[in-house]
RNA sequence: GUGCCCGUAGCUCAGCUGGAUAGAGCGUUUCCCUCCGAAGGAAAAGGUCGUUGGUUCAAAUCCAAUCGGGCACGCCA
């Protein structure tokens, strides 16, 4: 419906365009107005390209309005202020939206206008030395809410998680583990043995624990050249199980897990250094002092091998080799997105914590300069999630190890809600998540507002089901739904005939917090209509004595229970058939 | 010192990439069930979109300053 109208706009445009200028249907803009006395559409199209081609508004305007009043859905066009574009459509049009979304059932907002292009997703990535945490589980709601968003427009989306299972910090895991493993087997330990850098956590102890059951005592006053290598493997091992076992807590499956340790041993980094060395986007030499540094600071200049990023647009080059002649992390960084480009993908998108803000523009400079500018990697941060008990800050320290994980917030609060308050919320913006208020059954708490619409709707159906027997599609599909024409039908359904344009508009703009706002505002537009029913009896749902009103009438709800169904898996909640 | 993000109603936040008189929910006030669930609905009050300039037919939205808050900032990962 919005595209054939969007094609009559577009045609009465083009006969202005000089050559060479392309102008697509997804720009121009189809509106439902604040004012609905103005009518149930408008554009802005003449607007916004009489000064792209150089034709006043005017005159675009009447050419677009004669364009609208030569397609059969639309009536009363006008023209308002500084060139809006009034229209109205027949309420058959809006009637058919509903047969349609029926039909298409779950399918409906699903476009392809990707065209099957694949795309990598990379999300959570976190670091196998500790327990999901809070930060982890928006990154994982936002990010499996991105996939299911980007799937609707047309892309094959491949969920990658990336595995820092090298380096430093997986020894000193490996370390902290067989301090606790000795101490399970007897020895004493005090807290001073651990070192700043090392964990403390309850799940070393954990993994001590398992380790003592499964090897016993072999490992026990050993030099760590005998158990390390070890150690490392197993609790990296350990970790990612859990890992894996928390996402699933919250749903979220991944479809492909990267080894750092496996890109290094098939020789990546090299491979992605000698294509920037071609590229002459590799030099020896030394960073500039940071602007924050003064000379009070002991900073020294040291000579590294570096990236030439600021070609790319980065603000300093990077180093990928340290003074003592080892990879920096950076490096396993350009191994691994060069892997993403052999596997063939020139779109990829990567959602971080605003806390890697300082490291976007190196890895977009890596993406670009690996690939020779084929491929591009787009960055989602998130900002942080602080966690409140009732209003009050909870305090987290990741050293001490007393930072809230994942499973515990699932375990509280359950996947709905935990997945509902980290996606609904824009990704920039700071999430209060506050324990108490979460749980609260009230208006506080807009899930359960849309759960309850979906509930009541349910329970219309059961309603009639239980007189009637079960109901077909094709009837409700087919019916005669003319009698659908009061405002607040009127409204619920040009709320679900925009579903899809929304839902791919989010999805462009990978802004899945959009969803359920806009799930919100349907919901909102069934409870009003279901109150009004209260006191109009015409406008109940089911008529006992009047089947052909009754189907009617239950084809808007089930149109309006496909669209609450496919936001519930769009945002990855559970929709509840009741609530007792 | 530099970079990124935020600042919209008493509170929590939307605002669809520049559109018409800035919107929801909570809280406050007033109404609405003999009824498919009132865990709901209808309405009222509540605003200098942090501030100041600029760009244009049009700015909460873009640009430049500025204030306040968060995050980050040579070889950590």
């Amino acid at each position: 419906m919005f595209s054939s109208i969007r094609e009559c706009i577009l045609k009465a445009i083009r006969p202005f365009l000089q050559p060479g200028v392309v102008l697509l249907c997804d720009d121009i803009l189809i509106e439902q107005p604040k004012d609905r006395t103005f009518g149930d559409l408008y554009t802005n199209a003449a607007m916004m390209f009489a000064k792209r081609l150089g034709v006043a508004p005017k005159v675009l305007a009447e050419a677009v309005c004669e364009g609208l009043n030569k397609n059969e859905d639309v009536f009363d066009v006008s023209i308002a202020g500084a060139g809006f574009i009034n229209f109205r459509l027949h309420k058959k049009t809006w009637q058919n939206v509903i047969s349609e979304i029926i039909e298409k059932q779950n399918r409906y907002s699903y476009s392809n206008i990707f065209n099957n292009a694949t795309i990598n997703l990379e999300f959570v990535s976190a670091n196998p030395t500790g327990p999901l945490h809070t930060g982890h589980a928006r990154n994982a709601v936002f990010g499996s809410v991105v996939a299911n968003l980007l799937e609707r427009v047309g892309y094959k989306v491949t969920r990658e998680f990336y595995i820092n299972d090298q380096g430093n910090q997986i020894k000193f895991l490996a370390r902290s583990v067989y301090l606790r493993y000795c101490e399970v087997l007897g020895a004493t330990i005090s807290e001073n043995d651990f070192t700043s850098d090392m964990y403390c956590g309850e799940y070393i102890k954990d993994l001590a624990k398992a380790l003592v059951e499964e090897h016993g005592n072999e490992f026990l006053n050993k030099d760590e050249t005998e158990w390390l290598d070890f150690f490392c493997r197993y609790s990296i091992n350990r970790m990612m199980e859990n890992v894996k076992k928390d996402l699933a807590l919250l749903g979220v499956v991944m479809d492909k897990y990267t080894s750092e340790a496996e890109l290094c041993k098939r020789n990546l980094v090299n491979e992605a250094l000698e294509i920037l060395k071609k590229r002459d986007d590799i030099y020896e030499g030394a960073l500039p002092r940071p602007k924050g540094i003064t000379d009070s600071d002991d900073w020294e200049e040291r000579p590294q091998t570096l990236f030439r990023s600021t070609k790319y647009g980065d603000d300093v080059d990077r180093a990928i080799r340290k003074a003592d002649g080892t990879w920096t992390y950076f490096a396993g960084d350009l191994a691994y997105h060069l892997d993403k480009i052999q596997r063939g993908f020139t779109k990829m998108i990567a959602i971080l914590g605003a806390d890697h803000n300082g490291y976007v523009k190196r890895l977009k400079s890596a993406v670009s300069a690996l690939s020779e500018g084929r491929a591009k990697l787009e960055v989602r941060l998130y900002q942080l999630v602080n966690f409140l008990e009732n209003g009050k800050p909870v305090r987290m320290s990741k050293r001490a190890g007393t930072f809230i994980t994942l499973k515990e917030v699932v375990e509280r609060v359950g996947k709905d809600v935990t997945r509902y308050m980290m996606i609904s919320r824009h990704h920039d913006v700071m999430i209060d998540f506050d324990f108490v208020k979460a749980v609260e059954q009230s208006m506080d708490n807009p899930l359960f507002y849309i759960q309850y619409a979906y509930v009541r709707i349910c329970s219309v159906f059961r309603h009639f089901e239980a007189e009637n027997g079960k109901i077909d599609k094709n009837e409700l599909m087919d019916c005669d739904k003319s009698i659908l024409s009061d405002e607040a039908e009127l409204a619920l359904m040009k709320a679900l005939a925009f579903w899809k344009e929304q839902i791919k508009s989010a999805a462009i703009a990978i802004e899945p917090h959009r969803v359920p706002a806009y799930m919100q505002n349907i919901a909102s537009l069934f409870h009003a209509l279901w109150n009004k029913g209260k006191l109009n009896t015409n406008l109940r749902f089911i008529d006992t004595a009047n089947r052909k009103d009754t189907v009617a009438r239950l084809s808007l709800l089930m149109a309006t229970k496909n669209i609450l169904e496919d936001g519930f898996d769009i945002i990855g909640v559970t929709p509840m058939l009741e609530m007792r």
